[in-house]
RNA sequence: GCGCCUGUAGCUCAGUUGGAUAGAGCAACGGACUUCUAAUCCGUAGGUCGCAGGUUCGAAUCCUGCCAGGCGUACCA
């Protein structure tokens, strides 16, 4: 609808320069917006104070000049008005609103959907927890807002694929290691627990995992050279730890089309070539016996190191080399999902990027901020260095996968979060998935109640349709338009939160039109027509729902 | 010290890329179930958009400077 009058407005222009009613060709982009305020109309634009600087002339004039040159064919609108300093008001009819069930019927579950990616290869990749312990709930944000991106983006024309990122090498893999096996040697040698050194990983989990080892069979390793010991246990406990992380976020609808292991790109020689290009082009130089890779070249405020001066390369080494990787695998876009807390690390990967001659807009960083977990308004004590922290899987067994997904979506990901355990689990009004997934159900009661009482669900007439002019029911077909735009508008900032307030808010329109008039009615042609609006909405949530990764019941 | 993020109702947060009179939920108060699911709805009240300047027809939104909180400032990962 929106679009539909911008194109009006357009064309009104175009019409009255032809005609000499405004003196420049020079058009400005024709913004329409849906006003605050009821009295103000159902979209208005700023147009004519935009243009007014352009064509020398007053707004309100301007204004004046392209309402005389609207021509409304379709019977968009039932009254335009000039307001205040040079605001067009457009107030839009019932019957023109009534349209949108029809397209939302037959698009079905692609409705919203659009061509913006063109099929163009973007790549997100997200969580990329290293294999040293399990997921924390900081995680379970990062998954959610990564996965839902993805199918955002997919559901927008995107050719997408999600990718995990294991860093599987260098010394956190290696002090894993050593972690178990001090817990190995505890438990079967007799050290005492005290002797743990503080830099090596502190959970319970860790004991487990040389327990486990242990009773796997490998009973030999107070045998073997100590080296060797503490390979095989980060093997172990590194792959045993991966497997856990899968299994969460299987269990938290999350799945990836590749799981990428750093080490790989050693083995393969690519972070070796990687650095050896750009220390042909300059880009990386020696210095006090390390190489430095000339970021500040590219924005960064200082050169950062590669290979440190005892010969061992640091992450921004493989991360370099991991990035040149993705885009010769043809990805146009590279959309990374990092914690807030790296973001001192951004300047430094875009320089790298565009080192590569790659363009700026080519990388994208999304930037997740903290979650703080509470219980009942309090605090929950975590202490990672004491390895006692609550995992995503717990929230998930406790919570459910469908609550903890929406309220990680609740908030812009540029906001922290407040993740409430107790808040979570309550089936009431505080909880917005359940006031969301209630529409679903309760529409699902009435389809239902309809297929009892022998109420066919064909299309309605026109007529039929025509008796949709309650208030509430016009909101209901405004918001329902609305959502292919917001759905395009949080694929293009890589905001999923839209999805989330929209749904909250098309819930609130459907919550109190349920309150208020009953669909199936003793008129069968209203009862017809109201149908097919609550199920036009019921598709509208479930489209959104599963945007979000979020469950659509039939019954609550 | 420097950099990034945040600051909007008592609490938790939106705010359509600069629009008109500032928006929800929770909490408070008052109402609505013989009905297609009350996990719901309706109403009342609640504001110096951190502070001070600036840009312009117009600022919560853009610029500058302060204040407060979080995070980051490694030849760590």
């Amino acid at each position: 609808m929106k679009q539909k009058i911008q194109t009006l407005v357009l064309q009104a222009a175009r019409r009255a320069y032809e005609r000499g009613a405004l003196t420049s060709d020079q058009l400005p982009e024709v913004e329409i917006e849906e006003p605050k305020i009821a009295n103000h109309g159902d979209f208005s634009t700023n147009m004519a104070m935009v243009m007014a600087a352009g064509q020398k002339m007053a707004p309100r004039k301007i204004a004046a000049a392209l309402i005389g040159h609207l021509e409304d064919s379709e019977g968009l609108l039932a009254k335009t008005e000039i307001a205040g300093p040079g605001f067009i008001n457009f107030f839009i009819p019932p019957a023109a609103w009534q349209p949108v069930l029809k397209a939302v019927h037959s698009a079905d579950t692609r409705f919203g959907a659009s061509r913006r990616g063109r099929d163009r290869k973007v790549q997100v990749e997200f969580v990329s927890a290293n294999p040293t312990g399990p997921l924390h709930v900081g995680h379970g944000r990062g998954a959610a807002v990564g996965d839902t991106v993805a199918r955002i983006l997919a559901f927008c024309g995107y050719d997408v694929q999600k990718e995990y990122y294991i860093n599987d090498s260098g010394r956190q893999i290696n002090t894993l290691g050593r972690s178990v096996f001090l817990r190995y040697r505890e438990l079967y040698a007799g050290d005492p627990p005290e002797a743990f050194p503080e830099d090596c990983y502190q959970g319970a989990y860790v004991r487990d995992l040389a327990r486990e080892l242990h009773d796997a069979g490998r009973t030999d390793l107070l045998q073997c050279e100590p080296d060797e010991a503490v390979a095989t246990c980060a093997r172990y406990a590194a792959d045993r730890i991966l497997s856990g992380i899968r299994e969460d976020l299987e269990a938290f609808g999350v799945g990836f089309d590749r799981w990428f292991s750093e080490q790989s790109l050693y083995d393969s020689g690519k972070v070796a070539q990687a650095i050896a290009a750009f220390r042909e082009s300059g880009l990386i130089y020696p210095k006090d016996g390390a190489l430095w890779f000339k970021t500040t070249d590219y924005g960064d405020e200082k050169d950062r190191v590669v290979v440190r001066n005892n010969g061992l390369t640091t992450y921004f080494a493989s991360d370099i080399s991991y990035h040149e990787d993705k885009y010769r695998r043809g990805f146009e876009r590279v959309i990374d999902v990092w914690g807030a807390d790296h973001h001192g690390y951004v300047p430094r990967m875009t320089a790298a990027i565009e080192a590569s001659g790659r363009r700026r807009g080519q990388f994208h960083v999304i930037l997740v901020q903290l979650v703080n977990l509470l219980r009942a308004g309090q605090p929950v004590a975590m202490s990672t260095r004491a390895g006692e922290f609550v995992t995503l899987r717990d929230v998930i067994d406790e919570v459910g996968r469908d609550a903890a997904r929406f309220i990680f979506l609740t908030r812009h990901y540029d906001s922290s979060l407040d993740f409430d355990l107790e808040l979570a689990k309550q089936k009431t009004n505080d909880n917005p998935v359940y006031y969301v997934q209630y529409v679903h159900a309760r529409i699902a009661s009435i389809s239902r109640k309809a297929a009892e009482n022998g109420v066919g669900v064909a299309p309605p007439s026109d007529a039929a349709l025509a008796r949709l002019t309650a208030p509430e029911e016009i909101q209901l077909l405004k918001d329902l338009s609305r959502y292919p735009e917001v759905v395009d508008q949080s694929a293009q900032l890589l905001e999923p939160h839209r999805i989330t307030y929209y749904l909250m808010t098309l819930a609130a329109a459907f919550h109190a039109y349920y309150n208020r008039h009953r669909v199936l009615s003793e008129d069968p042609m209203l009862t017809q027509a109201r149908l097919y609006l609550v199920l036009a909405v019921q598709k509208v949530i479930r489209n959104g729902l599963n945007l979000l990764g979020v469950s659509a019941p039939e019954s609550m």
